[in-house]
DNA sequence: AGTTGCACCTGGCTGC
DNA sequence: TGCAGCCAGGTGCAAC
């Protein structure tokens, strides 16, 4: 389900639920989900105080009063739902409870529940002084909705690389919290085919080139657009209320192949690009 | 060192 | 109606 404007939908839900709040019970449903639970998963959560929820690339991470850092990832198909801990909601969300791994109860009243049917999501406890070096963050790259990010961060980044610009665009390691979708997306938008090198949006004698300023600028404005729809709701993703978001009717090529492109009316097509389906125009994609 | 492809899962849809 | 096959919003890791 979840790219950055997904993640952050998430965030800002679960952040007016829980921050201030404290973790009266945790239950842990199985022993994993992509990986195991750390060591003493709920004893290490039960009775800290939630400080703030934050977002990094695609990451959810809970400062907690204690020793330790909670990180949530929701992989392709997790999500979030708060309900009320005295009157269980069946079905709540449109989810099957069979998939709810994880429930936290807070001295709100609120229960959260973390559903994840192909569990790809997972959560880690982090020692706080361990937090910044850690193997997770250590190498994550420029946040797309961050001051840095413009033009010219993108030609650096994308500089000497040999691989397409989707492909580029996808990797987290240079800008993160991009996915499929947005990237997609911001191709479009900015009129560039996915399948130019990378290195084409790096600029002449140290300046970022103009298509990389236009770059820059359209991936910006496609995230903002989506998170205040409460990003897309293609299969999975709800708003931690249940509700849809609906930036879905906004995608332009996404899931669009055999569709006209609505700026140049040619049909938008499908590739496969590293494995993964690209969706892109060729009539006004150069 | 930088890139690519596969693996990890379940569920929903398509076509026979 | 049933079932096989394919596809899905992510990413860590092994193999080139």
């Amino acid at each position: 389900m979840p790219e950055l404007p997904e993640v952050e939908t998430v965030r800002q839900g679960l952040e007016a639920a829980m921050v201030g709040a404290r973790l009266e019970a945790v239950e842990q449903r199985r022993p994993d989900l992509r990986f195991p639970f750390p060591e003493r998963f709920t004893e290490r959560l039960t009775g800290r105080r939630v400080e703030a929820l934050r977002r990094r690339a695609k990451y959810l991470i809970a400062d907690l009063d204690g020793a330790d850092v909670l990180v949530m990832h929701l992989g392709m198909s997790g999500s979030f739902s708060i309900e009320q801990a005295c009157g269980p909601i069946p079905g709540a969300g449109g989810k099957n409870s069979l998939h709810n791994h994880v429930t936290f109860d807070l001295s709100t009243g609120a229960r959260i529940v973390y559903n994840d049917p192909r569990r790809f999501g997972f959560m880690q406890l982090i020692p706080r002084p361990e937090f910044s070096a850690h193997p997770l963050f250590k190498n994550i790259g420029i946040e797309p909705l961050g001051d840095e990010f413009d033009g010219q961060a993108l030609a650096r980044l994308f500089a000497g690389k040999t691989n397409s610009l989707k492909t580029a665009l996808l990797d987290q390691s240079l800008i993160a919290g991009l996915g499929n979708i947005y990237v997609c997306e911001a191709l479009h938008r900015a009129g560039l085919s996915p399948r130019r090198s990378a290195a084409s949006l790096a600029g002449k004698n140290g300046g970022p080139s103009k298509r990389a300023t236009l770059l820059a600028r359209v991936i910006r404005e496609v995230l903002e657009e989506a998170v205040a729809a409460g990003g897309s709701s293609l299969r999975d993703h709800r708003k931690t209320d249940g509700a849809l978001g609906y930036f879905q009717h906004s995608l332009r090529v996404y899931g669009r192949d055999h569709e006209p492109c609505a700026r140049c009316g040619s049909k938008v097509g499908r590739i496969t690009q590293s494995g993964r389906a690209t969706f892109y125009c060729g009539g006004c994609q150069r």
